[in-house]
Parts: C-alpha cells; structure tokens; sequence
DNA sequence: GTCATATGTAACCAATATAGTTACGTTTAA
DNA sequence: TTAAACGTAACTATATTGGTTACATATGAC
C-alpha cells in the first residue's frame, strides 16, 4: 500500500488528500493517513494540515527507491525472524543456533534491500 | 524453528522423537511434529512412525540449504506481499502498480532465496 | 473571527495467523 | 498384546492487520 500510495503521489504530482489517495487504494482514508504517518516521519513525504491541506513528495521521484518505503514502514521488524522461546542451557544447539542463524538471516536481507534500493520509485512510475 | 529442529537432528546424528526435539527448541511436541510435518513432505527428513520411531534427516546437512528448509515451511508465501484490496479501474495507477511492483520484489525475494541457498544445514551445525 | 476542510490519532471491531495444548486414531517394535 | 511414537483435529490465547468511527487540532477563505 505504501508503494501504491507513494507511487500515486508520483504520478499526480501534486498535492493530494488522504481522501483521494484511499480512492486509488480502494481503502479508507484513515488506513491511508496511518501508513502516509510513516513516510512523513521517514521524511518521504511533506504533510500539510488544515485547509486546503494534503500530501506531496518531500524529494523527486528519481530520489525515492523502493528501499527507503519499505525501511519507512517495516521500521527494523526482519523479513524472517527467529523463534522467540527461551533457551534450553543444556543443549548446545539450542544455545548457539540463534547466533549463527541470525548472521546468515541478516546477510540475506541485506541482499534484499540492495535490490530494493535500485529500484526507484520514478521506475515504477514510469511503467502507469 | 525448523532450522532450529533440523540443526538438532544433524548435530545429534541419530533418530530423535519429537519429544526430544521439542525440548532443545523448549516448545510442545505437537509444534514440533507440525513443522516435521512440512519438512517431511519437503522430503527433507525421514518420519518412523510406531513404537521406536522418530525422524532422521533424508540427506547429509552438506545437501541440504536454508533455502531447501525456507521453502519447505514457507511454502509459496512471499517475504513481502501485494496489499489485496480490488483496483480502482478509474485510476491507472491501481490498475498497473501491483504488477510492476510484483515484478522488482520477486526479484529481490530471488537474491533472498539465493543467498539461503549458500549456507548448508553442515555450516549451522559447524558453528555448533 | 468563523467556518469548512484536512490532518493526526485514539479507540474499537473483525478477520487472520501463530503457538501452545489436549485428545485421540494409527502404526510398529518388542 | 502393549507401550511408545507419529499424524492430525480441535480448541484456546495472543498478536497483528485493516477497517471504521470519533474527535481534537490546524489552517486557508470568507
């Protein structure tokens, strides 16, 4: 949703209401303005309030890639994460597992956002 | 927890329950014999059912990748995945988005499944 | 200064997913 | 024949997500 949004705010490319964003979406306009929450804080966005208020793209399109959205709204939650139970001290696997598990995880995902970091949201734009 | 319970049938290198299983992850058995389920239908692992029986692994951890487990429990769901709601077909940006984006992300998702595919079930156990 | 319009956010609901648990049928070696 | 183990259904508790209503706050237009 936050690319659909971001990538509407592209094409407009003008000022825009969570209102007409929800229609593109086909959602409801409060879901919007939650996940446009993040981008603005993430510096993607500019919000404007009151009247005449709305949203537009606080840097071109060339300058967003999929990386920054996916970072604004997934904050540090990992694409796969590990178990959560405790550990069971006698066992050496249970003991080490995670440890190592977590290194190859963490290699993984950062193949994954270099990938989403080439892709600019001026790419997608391009393809409406 | 699946990389978990299969680094424990290669560390112990013998037929395990899921009883035993269950403790080094410190669950329930029954969690256990799920995730067995999903690996054992993924030909990853051998199940004995009856008196004496219990679960062996189908290949040497040197033959079997993160990946081979990744997709074993995982099945066809994806890392990151398309919001579902219907498209606005006023709007071309809903009509497009969802099939360029699709696109780059199953890109990025193969470099992820790419990556697991290095790390054998024998690196984990090493690390042990 | 008032008012219409928009954002920001809290609160609540419904739907879904996950882990844990109990229970029980089925299988098999001793 | 029986004890031990898998396979799986059913139920519960918990967390997450998206949708919805409601309302406080901000702001441009008149």
């Amino acid at each position: 949703m936050a690319v659909h949004i971001m990538t509407a705010l592209a094409y407009l490319a003008e000022k825009a209401s969570s209102e007409v964003l929800a229609r593109t979406v086909n959602t409801n306009a409060v879901v919007v303005r939650r996940i446009l929450g993040d981008l603005n804080r993430a510096g993607l966005i500019h919000a404007e309030r009151g009247n005449a208020g709305g949203f537009t793209l606080a840097r071109t399109p060339k300058q967003i890639s999929l990386l920054d959205i996916y970072r604004a709204v997934m904050e540090e939650r990992e694409l796969v994460s590990l178990h959560e139970n405790p550990e069971n001290r006698k066992c050496p696997v249970s003991c080490k597992v995670r440890g190592t598990l977590a290194a190859h995880l963490h290699k993984a995902q950062s193949v994954y956002e270099r990938e989403l970091q080439k892709v600019m949201l001026a790419d997608i734009e391009q393809a409406m």
